[in-house]
DNA sequence: GTATTTATTTCGTGC
DNA sequence: GCACGAAGTAAATAC
């Protein structure tokens, strides 16, 4: 990794052009050949960048930063070096991740008893043409039930189970199917939306979940 | 921008909770506040990080990074230093940009002839309760044209269009209206998910579109 | 490889 | 401030 802070220009022509001017910035170099151009805000998402595999051309105050594939360039034009040190910091261990919409989806399939008392769960991916439905289970009376999961609910959600509720409608196995749309948090628009379609929706809470028991506890 | 190089862990508790074993790493802290921790990969995305508004808490070999509205927290556990550098680089220019969707609007609205002889524009940005319809346009005959364009036209852009046309098909004015999916690049569902709703696709090549004569050539 | 879905999405814009 | 749509989205995952 070599942190560079410099007075520079930069270009970017690829999927689009963009230009900066003259500035004093932070130019991140890192092992994997990828260039960021930091200035001191915007948390961290960088000013301009190219992602590996990249190609580095130092000239005489023009560094070229090429894509090996697309062909798109980076042309950082330095006008004074402030600060200029490398350090090798070799391969990282990795990021342990808890608490994402998988999470939520596995908490839920083990805990479909708090979505109605009685309900049990068919399967979770419930396989269909346009792909799987988060969770397929029946209500006490033994009627089908779709569930989308979502950790923050929109309206593309509602729009996704609303097909896959048309499409298992059509199995007379499964028909009359119902949708339940469940998320850590859902817009007004989505609610309203569902509610045209008559898709109930259920806010959860993800520590509340990890802290109820699972409707088949295991032994072991 | 203070540069810190440490052997270091990382626990982040909030919207997910995630964990850094100890390995040496880039920690990023800006003048805006935010705080990032690099390795020497993963192209410009940090490991983890915290956006501002955040409070910066150096305790003894554990930095506290605590973000003030939503209690969410970043604990960095320093085993070694190994590089710490501050440097102000003051206020940024900023980016200027060129040839992303809106580009593609403002062409394609001058140029509603390259979609079908004859046709003209109504107006770009016709707006509805459920927001704005990104062109509107008569054809040789006279009959409404919606347009919905996208860079990258997938399954969403489509539904949105559908949105648009049931609205749009309820004003006796304008009715009936048809539908055309106009983007750089259409991913094969959105295609067939369209023409099982009679919604036409175009694809669009920002550079031809650039090459092609307005509809109304201006005089100045 | 292509296609789909998620993301601590982030980021801008309009109300 | 919230809600919505776009992003040089990127990244993981299924097929």
């Amino acid at each position: 990794m070599r942190l560079v802070i410099a007075r520079c220009s930069v270009d970017y022509v690829g999927r689009l052009t963009a230009h900066l001017p003259m500035a004093p910035r932070l130019i991140l170099m890192k092992a994997d050949g990828s260039v960021s151009i930091h200035a001191d805000d915007r948390a961290y998402k960088p000013l301009n960048w190219m992602n590996p595999p990249c190609a580095v051309h130092e000239g005489d105050g023009v560094w070229t930063v090429t894509h090996e594939r697309s062909g798109e360039q980076l042309i950082v034009t330095i006008e004074e070096i402030l600060h200029d040190f490398t350090h090798e910091l070799g391969v990282d261990p990795g990021l342990r991740k808890d608490g994402v919409e998988l999470h939520l989806q596995e908490l839920l399939a083990e805990r479909v008893g708090t979505l109605g008392a009685g309900w049990s769960l068919v399967r979770r991916e419930y396989p269909t043409a346009i792909g799987p439905v988060d969770i397929l289970c029946r209500d006490a009376e033994g009627r089908t039930v779709a569930v989308e999961i979502k950790r923050r609910g929109e309206i593309d959600g509602v729009e996704q189970l609303t097909r896959y509720l048309t499409l298992l409608n059509r199995d007379p196995h499964l028909a009359p199917v119902r949708g339940v749309f469940a998320a850590q948090e859902i817009k007004p628009q989505a609610r309203v939306l569902a509610r045209d379609r008559g898709i109930d929706c259920v806010t959860l809470d993800y520590d509340d979940l990890r802290g109820i028991e699972p409707d088949t506890p295991r032994l072991f």
